[in-house]
DNA sequence: GTCTATACGATGATAGAC
DNA sequence: GTCTATCATCGTATAGAC
């Protein structure tokens, strides 16, 4: 009796598994448990361990870059139509909004967003080379764009600022439901426009600071 | 026989591993191979896996933490004697500075840059809990005197915008030395000084953005 | 082609001898 | 304090059932 939907299963029960608990610290027995399969058939299906959390990632981020970069494009072709550059906050927008409003549809996007958040932080040679070749061409053209609408920026300075960006968003993903300090009157359950808002007052005032 | 130095060699040992490596990958016995002990000398002086962790979180984290709360009460000290309020960019370098300056002294500290860069991205409940008893004092007093100086913004906004903060500082250690976008007369082997203004003159716009 | 059962070397941890 | 011996569990590989 063949069960085709095997592998789907053990894509399913990975990105959850390693989205809450990390790349080394879940066990493929685990994994398997959780999706009901046998053990062996992750390294049939994918190869190993490192294999499945590529596919895992290639599941999720593939469509969301190609969001990511479809907006981009969409902003500098209507901006070109009418002869302007986009301004450095639309620029923005299409990068971080579609990747916190991942948020807002379903759990399962829910455990992405924890994993690819932690996939920044993971050592060298594991995750960081599989999550670069996905973001490379993306990162490209928002520095490129960027650079054309901040002209005022030397192109050193707003390298920097660039990964600062990322490195806030990165953050957010990652932590964004464990703050041990929470100052009074302050609530961090707020609809995810108003954080994608609060983003772009921050990051946008950091990208245009005059050196 | 004794060797009173087996402790502290398996902690240097552990620091350059753990930094390089990470927490999971990182086994005992590169440890105590690396230290030249006995794989159960680890567990004799620190307890467990985790227990290491956390005595060469304690090694580094509390001298640096002093530094940087030592230096902001000195700020805001040295400003109440004016009858005046620190402006954002002084004390948000005592935050930023002595992290960075890390990177100066020696390779020792450089790999723990690595570690605490890492730590905050670690799954709930291995680093995150350590790392967040060390950082919570800290935090506080520099969220109270941000309050201070950036009246204008909301507690709300101001929350956001230290956690945005503390997202691009983290990022920014873990991941100096590996970055695959580099675009064409950049170079990110600047000194450590012009690293620190170029951090502030991104944090503190986005810190003062007006809502 | 899919899947299961099973085995191998390496890991974190521990008990007890010295 | 230190070490040897031992344990359950880890990722991986393979032989063979269906």
């Amino acid at each position: 009796m063949s069960q085709p939907d095997t592998k789907q299963r053990i894509l399913n029960a990975a990105e959850h598994h390693f989205a809450r608990n990390g790349y080394h610290a879940t066990s493929l027995r685990s994994i398997t448990a959780a999706a009901k399969v046998n053990l062996a058939a992750v390294n049939y299906h994918f190869g190993s361990k490192e294999a499945l959390l590529e596919a895992v990632i290639d599941h999720r981020l593939t469509p969301l870059n190609e969001a990511r970069l479809g907006q981009l494009e969409r902003l500098l072709k209507q901006a070109e139509q009418v002869g302007e550059v986009p301004c450095c906050r639309d620029i923005l927008r299409t990068f971080i909004e579609p990747t916190l409003r991942l948020r807002q549809q379903g759990s399962d996007a829910e455990d992405f967003i924890a994993l690819i958040g932690r996939m920044l932080a993971e050592p060298r040679g594991v995750a960081m080379a599989i999550f670069m070749r996905h973001m490379e061409p993306l990162l490209n053209r928002l520095f490129q764009a960027l650079e054309l609408s901040l002209s005022g920026v030397s192109r050193q300075a707003l390298f920097w600022r660039v990964h600062f960006t990322i490195g806030s968003l990165s953050h957010l993903m990652r932590c964004h439901e464990r703050y041990a300090i929470v100052p009074e009157g302050v609530s961090i359950d707020i609809p995810v426009v108003d954080l994608v808002e609060h983003f772009l007052d921050f990051a946008v005032a950091g990208m245009e600071a005059r050196k």
